[in-house]
DNA sequence: GCCTTGTTTTACAACGATGTAATGTGAGGT
DNA sequence: ACCTCACATTACATCGTTGTAAAACAAGGC
């Protein structure tokens, strides 16, 4: 049997609530008393029940990180980077996967006002339909990235102008013709639409007329939905100057099909990816990307939750991190 | 203020002890006061509160994940079927990176031993040194992969026989010269000495007498360090015939200083990994490699783990899951 | 020696859910 | 009517921790 403050306090001498005490330290007690209990702690080797203190304390110290796909290497640096600086913090993160399943984001609301979670990281897919009501019985929120309507503090990177930024990078090395992978058709992403719009407003600083054909749709974003759409695709009609897809995940998959047809790139096509994931860097060629800093965005968004753990009330905020175009050898002229 | 047992039962006209029933189900309960209960528990909006009754029941419905690195795709792929699978099971998933630091793993314990947590699935580097000690005050302990002692329950591939298949089957394309990337020269990863001990046992059986410039050491088991223990060994070895890499991820980074130093793959030297991660498939060109079923090792690895749960006793059990050879384009003849 | 002031320590209750054991309810048999 | 038996419901105590408020203690001043 585990031992409690109850043996402890038995041990040391003492009533329970000087355990409570020495180990929280908000109370003081006298060095000789702490000196006993601390003994006594080390000789029964005591760890707190964080079950019963959560009880009484109504704080877990347990964080929830919602994902669509942890196997995805974007969602995993994610969560890399987040249960890295939550531990430097004392906090614990349980993981959930939200796929696109709609089903699966209500299941996580509930399990989230279960009190067993003190706040919420939540990267939506298609926040639109999302199930997420931040409501009086939800614990506090944050969301991570693009969302079409600001439901709670959010930490996000300005899609749009790296978009437009990336399609300017590609130009500047001579490439007209340039066309994005990840466009979406149906229930609406709203980073793909960001995207697309910075990348056609970049088209029209630059002065060229958009041409529909080169936006090749895709609905997941992942290496084997982008191949089979750019595969199809280039069936039916001729290669680009330049590939902007809308991650590197998908550009990844691109790379592939594009060395199974003997395309060369960056010589026939130049090829362009979002996030700077890990693997960007080994790809073959190395992938030119967008890039910004995730340990921060894993910072700022525990930043923000414990703030708002904190103070419920208070404004909405909104953290912007700063991104920067990563040219390697996918796009060298 | 959120609803609890009280108030359901008050507004239901019944006893607290009546709602526990409804919700738990194992006590009989007569039709109409069930419908009576859940409606209150509907009105009301009622969630159980889960500090509560892990604290009565001794179970939190927590299970802990502990790997090296999230950001790994290896890693990654595994939380992710875990996650699932323990989804369907009604578990939750407690994400804990120990590194490569073994005092992550001695807290890890202390946390495992605060009762928010009823199971731990452990993904371990180097064993040998490590803090987890299967022990009376710990809960019961699932082992990922390879491990020299037989410490707990545990879920395998026989790395042995794979690695042995696999040198088979890079030989079985006429090449004789065959180099290995991965072996660890200072703290032994048991993975790292089984697979070792799998190429040497084909290269006995092909005939090939045993030649210890093949064995390319690379402490850590990344793209990074891969790229760069192949780089500096090119600088001073002639080119083998095939380079068998011990993860996949370092036959990514291989693959890319190939292609940096215009070195042909599958023309000059085959390629080859272990894992069969997702970006294998993508890689240019698409990855040879060890695969077996991940969402199996998930699977496998919970059942031992809540088989445990239910007896603390009886002997510890190994579970083997299969691999197979997959050959892609990289080592082509 | 007594009172004040300030510091440490303690008893008690409460957080919310549920197992135990006792109580209540009804049907069926005599 | 009365008793039995099976089943449904309830009161109470408990899990381990900690906030509150009261009590014990020590030190200093007169």
């Amino acid at each position: 049997m585990r031992a409690t403050v109850k043996d402890v306090a038995r041990r040391a001498g003492v009533s329970p609530k000087t355990v409570s005490n020495v180990m929280n330290g908000v109370v003081p007690v006298s060095g000789s008393t702490r000196l006993k209990v601390e003994q006594a702690i080390l000789e029964l080797d005591y760890v707190p029940n964080l079950s019963a203190r959560g009880l009484r304390n109504g704080r877990s110290g347990v964080i929830a990180l919602a994902l669509p796909d942890l196997a995805t290497p974007y969602s995993a640096e994610i969560a890399h980077h987040v249960v890295e600086v939550a531990h430097e913090q004392g906090w614990s993160i349980q993981i959930e996967e939200t796929g696109s399943d709609p089903r699966r984001e209500y299941e996580l609301m509930s399990r989230a006002r279960s009190n067993l979670i003190d706040g919420l990281i939540l990267n939506p897919v298609v926040l639109d339909e999302s199930a997420v009501k931040v409501g009086v019985s939800l614990p506090p929120v944050v969301l991570l990235g693009e969302v079409s309507q600001q439901l709670a503090d959010r930490v996000w990177v300005d899609s749009v102008a790296a978009a437009r930024d990336m399609t300017l990078a590609l130009a500047r090395t001579g490439r007209r013709r340039i066309a994005v992978l990840g466009t979406a058709e149906g229930r609406h992403s709203a980073a793909a639409v960001l995207r697309t719009r910075g990348y056609l407003a970049a088209l029209e600083e630059l002065g060229i007329g958009q041409d529909d054909s080169l936006l090749i749709p895709c609905e997941k974003w992942t290496p084997q939905t982008a191949a089979d759409a750019l595969a199809s695709y280039l069936d039916s009609h001729p290669l680009p100057d330049a590939l902007f897809c809308f991650t590197d995940s998908m550009a990844i998959g691109a790379l592939s099909v594009l060395w199974r047809r003997g395309i060369k790139v960056p010589d026939d096509v130049a090829v362009a990816g979002f996030d700077d994931i890990a693997d960007g860097q080994y790809a073959v060629p190395s992938l030119t990307t967008v890039s910004f800093d995730k340990r921060l965005v894993a910072r700022e968004a525990l930043s923000l939750l414990t703030q708002r753990m904190a103070n419920r009330a208070g404004e909405q905020r909104v953290v912007t991190v700063d991104y920067r175009i990563v040219e390697r050898d996918s796009t060298a002229s």
